[in-house]
DNA sequence: TATCGCAAAACTGTTGACAGATTGGTCCCT
DNA sequence: AGGGACCAATCTGTCAACAGTTTTGCGATA
C-alpha cells in the first residue's frame, strides 16, 4: 500500500507553516543548507519545496541568487485584492448559476450558525464554499490554492475584529440572498463590493507599513 | 557578470517547446531518465523542470507515480475559457481605467497595422497588451504566464482561420474603442463576449474529441 | 486454464559530493 | 584616504549513486 510520504511534501508543508507563523518572516532570505539541517533532510527536498513555494508566489527567486519570502508591500496587497475581485466575483456569478438547492440550503444553514458562535474561520469558509459552488476546478484551485495562501498571510496582519466582522457578516448574507435569487449580476457585483470593502478596511488597519527599507521591489 | 544559464531553465524551455509541438503529446507519460539522456543532463534539472511544469498546470503528477502531460478535455477547455473571461474581462476594465494616452495610441496603431499584413501573432498580442495595460502585475503574470501557456495548447488545435479571424478583428476593435472612451463596464463586457465567442468557435471546430480513452481524469 | 503470490525490473525519491557563480573582504596602487 | 582588483568564503546548480515504492511478468497451484 502507499506508506509513502515524500520528504519534499513534508518539508513543503512545514515551510508553509513557518511562513504563516512568521518564523520565516517576509523578506527573509531562505538558505537551503540551513533549512536542510533544521529539517534533518538533504538539500534536495528543501530545494523542491522552495520551487513549489516559488510556484505559488510565496517566495521570489532569481538564478544563482538568494530566495526570499515574499514581502507584503501595500502595492502587492492592492493587486492581490484586485485579482480576488475578478475571480471571486466571477465565482459568485457561477455559483448563482450552478449551485444545487441542497448545497444552497446547507450554505444558508452554516452561515446562520456562524452568527451564534462567531467563529472567524467559519466566516471565511463562505468564500471557499462559493468557490467550490462555482463548479470550475480551475477557479477552485486558484482561490483555494495560490490566492488562499497569500490571502492568509495578509489576513494575519489585520485584527479583523469588531465592527468589520459584523459588516462582513451582513455582506455575506446579501451575497447569499443574491445567489438564492439566481441573480448572477447582483451576486457578482455584491462579491466585488465585499472584497473591495475588505481591502479598504485592511489598508486602513495597517497604514504604517512595517518599516522595511525598499528591498526586493524588483518583482 | 552573469554568464549563468542554469540547465534547469534550459530544460524547462525545451520541454515547453516539446509540449507545444506535440512531440510530448497530451496524456503522454513523462520519464525523467529518458528525458535526461535525451537532453544530455542529469535527472536533477529534468526533475526541476517537471516541477515547474506542474506548477503552471501543464503536467499532472502524484507521488511515486508517473507524471503525464495534461490532457485537453472539453471540460478543461471550458473551464479555462471561463477563467480567462473572469480575469481578462477585469483586465480590460483596469486597462480602460489606467492606460496612458500614449500607450493607447500605440495600441490603436498596431491594431491598424494588423489589418494589412494579417498576422495571427499580432492579433493575439492585443490580449497581452491589454493585460499589461491593466498595470496589475499579478494579473499580468497570470495571463501571460500560466494561462497563456495553456491557451497556446488549445489554440493549436483550432485552425483559427477565415471568418473567425475577421470577427475577432472586429471585436478587438470594439474593445479598443470602449477603452478609448474610458467606459470600464463596456470594455469588460465586450472582452467577456469576445472570449466567450472564441470558446464557442473553438468547441465547434473540434467537436470530435481526439479519441482518447478516459485516462487521467482524476484531476 | 485461470488465479494468486512472489520476485525482478523500472521508476521516483533522496543523498552526499563536486562544480560554477556571487558576495564580501582585503590588500595594493594611485 | 579612496578606488579598484584579487581572493576566499558561501551559496546555488549539477551530478552520479543509493534507497524505497510501484508495476510487471513469471511460475506455481487449484
Amino acid at each position: 500500500m502507499n506508506k509513502a510520504i515524500p520528504r519534499g511534501e513534508d518539508v513543503f508543508q512545514r515551510m508553509l507553516a513557518k511562513i504563516y507563523s512568521c518564523e520565516l518572516a517576509p523578506g527573509e532570505i531562505i538558505n537551503e543548507s540551513s533549512l536542510a539541517v533544521e529539517f534533518g533532510v538533504s538539500r534536495g527536498p528543501v530545494r523542491e519545496a522552495v520551487r513549489r513555494l516559488q510556484g505559488i508566489q510565496l517566495v521570489t527567486r532569481e538564478p544563482y541568487l538568494r530566495a526570499r519570502v515574499v514581502t507584503l508591500t501595500p502595492q502587492a496587497m492592492f493587486e492581490l485584492f484586485q485579482m480576488r475581485e475578478a475571480i471571486e466575483g466571477y465565482a459568485a456569478r457561477l455559483a448563482a448559476r450552478n449551485i444545487s438547492d441542497a448545497e444552497l440550503e446547507a450554505l444558508v444553514r452554516d452561515l446562520e450558525a456562524t452568527r451564534r458562535n462567531s467563529d472567524a474561520n467559519l466566516a471565511f469558509d463562505l468564500h471557499v464554499r462559493i468557490a467550490h459552488a462555482s463548479a470550475n476546478s480551475r477557479i477552485i484551485d486558484a482561490l483555494c490554492g495560490d490566492l488562499y495562501h497569500l490571502f492568509r498571510m495578509y489576513r494575519r496582519r489585520s485584527g479583523d475584529v469588531g465592527r468589520r466582522k459584523r459588516e462582513a457578516f451582513s455582506e455575506h448574507w446579501q451575497i447569499l440572498r443574491a445567489i438564492q435569487a439566481r441573480d448572477e449580476d447582483l451576486a457578482e457585483s455584491l462579491m466585488r463590493s465585499h472584497i473591495r470593502r475588505a481591502a479598504e478596511h485592511l489598508s486602513e488597519q495597517l497604514p504604517a507599513e512595517p518599516a522595511r527599507p525598499a528591498d526586493a521591489l524588483s518583482a
